[in-house]
DNA sequence: TAGATTGTTAATCGATTAACAATC
DNA sequence: TAGATTGTTAATCGATTAACAATC
């Protein structure tokens, strides 16, 4: 039993109970009853096994779930029992600190290369990883194997890049750009509108402030 | 009528109706129809009449919505038409990459101040923004009437420092750590967990690698 | 006016919660 | 065994879509 049809609102759970997980596994507890999970997690018991429920029956009547065998469960489901190989398109702010952020690689996801038009920034290295010409992306991605490229750049020009990665047989895009990707539907698309976010923020602040 | 009990899934969709009707405004459309909208968003004219409704009737019958001023409108409904102004806590990275970012400052999102614990980085300048000393901070906050608080720290140290914001009378905070925050209903908080949307493309890349 | 398109009510669909028999 | 807690079915709730009278 697995993954067809599963809602995108179950998808987006399972992150956070991988992270609950984790930290519940970390400080040494053994098993936890949907209850106990529900009461720290502020859900409901029954969202969490029917959520779970989707992907097989992991907890055993009368006893619960095992913390440490539900985080790995949860883990494969996730696809972290196979490396990612990511390459990072766009070297600015972003880009960089992305580059920098090695808590990334230790589940994973190893970054092989940065790519950026700036020929100013090429051949320079951030942390291992060299920036790269854009003109040599295609055929980096081929010979490294790569599966995800991160998208970093200006909205002008994500669009554009993002057919060329399709081209290019990448499988995955984490856009960071602030535009919607024309992109086949086998790609998987994963939109990280910041700007998007910040407006949230402020319409929930609403008449708080002032 | 506004804004009362209005869903997550609306509230979410409002910037992209504003992205949509900022870009249509910009190549000089007058007016569209929800109908013409929805084939250009992909959802469905249904969703979008209905979503608007929540806030107000801003369209016309047999003339549509005009774009110009539908954008006010929900460039008020979103908060924008006053100014707001930010702290970035945790000089890091990400923290340095959104001070850098300028265009979130077009839209009066104004930073002010940079925090951080490392004594190394105090008194440096990102752009014209100062880096300064945690202690500082509450001062700080009321000083200069702070209304939100970019929250760049590792997790282990978020929900304290979190605590002491609320304290200090932040309105919002936009939480870039990796945990969740424990802050009064009154507080608006907007997570952006990078790592949970990372994780959710790995799973939607799923058995379309190796 | 006739045609177009909204605002809004009603119908449908899907997701969440409750309940409970199965079972460890 | 008795108690606890799951997996799963049924009930409820909410969100999306369809339909259409109102109206520009």
């Amino acid at each position: 039993m697995e993954e067809k049809g599963i809602s995108r609102a179950v998808i987006e759970r399972l992150p956070r109970y991988f992270r609950y997980l984790g930290e519940l596994k970390d400080s040494g507890v053994e098993r936890i009853s949907s209850h106990d999970l529900s009461v720290l997690m502020r859900v409901t018991a029954s969202q969490i096994r029917q959520d779970l429920n989707h992907f097989g029956g992991f907890g055993q009547q009368g006893y619960g779930y095992n913390v440490e065998s539900l985080y790995e469960e949860i883990s494969r489901i996730l696809g972290l029992n196979r490396e990612h190989r990511l390459i990072i398109v766009g070297a600015g702010n972003l880009g960089q600190a992305l580059a920098n952020y090695v808590n990334f690689e230790k589940r994973g996801f190893i970054i092989k290369g940065i790519f950026d038009i700036d020929e100013k920034k090429h051949g320079r290295l951030i942390r291992d990883i060299p920036i790269c010409r854009m003109e040599d992306m295609k055929q980096f991605i081929r010979d490294n194997d790569i599966d995800i490229a991160v998208l970093t750049i200006p909205k002008s020009e994500a669009v554009e890049v993002a057919e060329e990665l399709v081209k290019s047989g990448i499988k995955g895009i984490w856009n960071f750009a602030h535009t919607d990707l024309n992109v086949p539907d086998e790609l998987a698309v994963v939109n990280v509108h910041l700007y998007d976010s910040l407006l949230e923020l402020s319409y929930k602040l609403g008449g708080k402030t002032q």
